[in-house]
DNA sequence: TCCATATGTCGAGACTAATCGACATAATGG
DNA sequence: CCATTATGTCGATTAGTCTCGACATATGGA
């Protein structure tokens, strides 16, 4: 990940609306919800929130596709990953001894103890 | 966490040269640097630099030791662990069908299990 | 075609952040 | 103490962001 696009990851994630917006995409995975009914569930005009789509949206963090009239919105959980990637992964420059307990702090959450979660993962 | 202490983190992450900053300190853990050295490393007027220093230290990203006159910075790691973990379990809301995969392309690169798992993330 | 619905774009005002010169504070040694 | 080194704070300027009214575009149906 270049840090031209993680600075975009973190300046789209650095402001309220956003951040709650981005959240909300992730529990409604993998319909998504279109643009309108966001901008209900924030109580936000629909201008405002097309804006903080739009900046979601560049930074990588989610994605649009046009359903009818609606615009649906869906979160780009590989966004995720590799944002937290750089985080962890390439901020520690390779020495496992720093990174090593990050991980084991999430891993609990939800282990990806089987083969068949370590394929799916391989990209 | 709290959703304003995430904003913080991912404002003071969302400017280059404190995200620079931020992983030159992470490679010079354990030691950490003074504030003069980080800023004539990055060419930035100490001044500059100071509150940059202190938008992370209010982020709760890195902490300030004084060390006779200088101030030694290091990165707070536990911090890098709180955030990846906002943004991959929290955000998850408790399904692991989700962040299961985001831990996994995590893992590889140092997993925090068994020394087998550490020699394969050599490769 | 004309209207209603859904969403995006533009532009202006208000607010916030970034930078850096000048000055202030803190520690150390002579 | 005074000078020196290291760092922080203040204030002003500049640059960028947030918000939202007004207008524009896109889709589907009467």
């Amino acid at each position: 990940m270049e840090s031209d696009q993680a600075i975009l990851a973190f300046t789209a994630l650095a402001q309220s609306t956003r951040l709650d917006v981005f959240r909300l995409l992730i529990e409604h995975e993998p319909e998504g919800l279109p643009a309108g009914d966001i901008a209900r569930h924030m109580a936000v005009p629909h201008n405002t929130m097309s804006t903080h789509l739009a900046v979601l949206t560049r930074a990588g963090l989610i994605e649009a596709e046009r359903q009818s009239r609606s615009i649906i919105y869906r979160a780009k959980l590989d966004a995720v990953r590799v944002l937290a990637g750089y985080l962890v992964k390439d901020c520690c420059g390779g020495r496992p001894e720093i990174c090593a307990p990050l991980i084991a702090e999430l891993t609990p959450c939800c282990a990806p103890q089987t083969e068949a979660v370590k394929e799916a993962a391989h990209d």
